[in-house]
DNA sequence: GTTGAATATTCTTGTCAAGGAATATTAAGT
DNA sequence: ACTTAATATTCCTTGACAAGAATATTCAAC
């Protein structure tokens, strides 16, 4: 994993952003409007979100519609995952440990 | 998810500190002879993965020896895997409506 | 081409966090 | 008590970033 997907969810505005779209593909006042946020500001964490390439944006008319895209969150539960084994080899020396003990 | 937990991971530093503690439980030293750090950093990054409570620790004579916790990457990874469901329904819906169509 | 809606950009300001350097604390051994 | 090892804390400087306010851009409709 890279420090750059984290640090674009490490704050709190753009959480709930990504909560939002996950429901659905959103407009940036849509976005606004939902969060109580001025538009130039859910533009500007939008556009973080895309630079750390965790949104996609697809223009309609002036609007321009953001949505999530599915490859870093596969990414980050495969991350996460790995993490799995390691809690499992650790039980297993403590187990180990314990018969040998 | 909080965002205090993405903050921990957000920085590149941090990271590698993570990687490095999930092989095995480290020291401060250790982790800033792996990492090349000066040791106030590395001690600084470790008490910043504790407040997040992404790690624990436990002090064997004048050392203190930090240990990655299992529950906050459990929640990471049931949270990336909450949104696979979302990207089905999404399929599901594209498929309706290339029937329909 | 002018208007209005939607979005982006720029500038400024304030805050927070990281690294460096120096120092303080804690604990073990003698 | 003194020394040494290991870690923590403080102070300082600097860079990044978020919000606010104002302005610019883009695009459709007429």
């Amino acid at each position: 994993m890279n420090a750059v997907t984290f640090n674009a969810l490490a704050d709190p505005t753009r959480l709930k952003i990504v909560e939002l779209l996950r429901v659905q593909p959103r407009s940036v006042n849509e976005v606004a409007l939902l969060l109580d946020l001025r538009q130039p500001q859910a533009s500007k964490h939008l556009h973080t979100l895309a630079d750390a390439g965790l949104v996609t944006v697809q223009p309609v008319a002036q609007q321009r519609i953001y949505a999530l895209k599915a490859e870093p969150f596969l990414q980050l539960e495969d991350w996460a995952n790995s993490f799995q084994k390691n809690w499992y080899q650790r039980l297993d020396n403590l187990e180990n440990h314990l018969k040998k003990g």
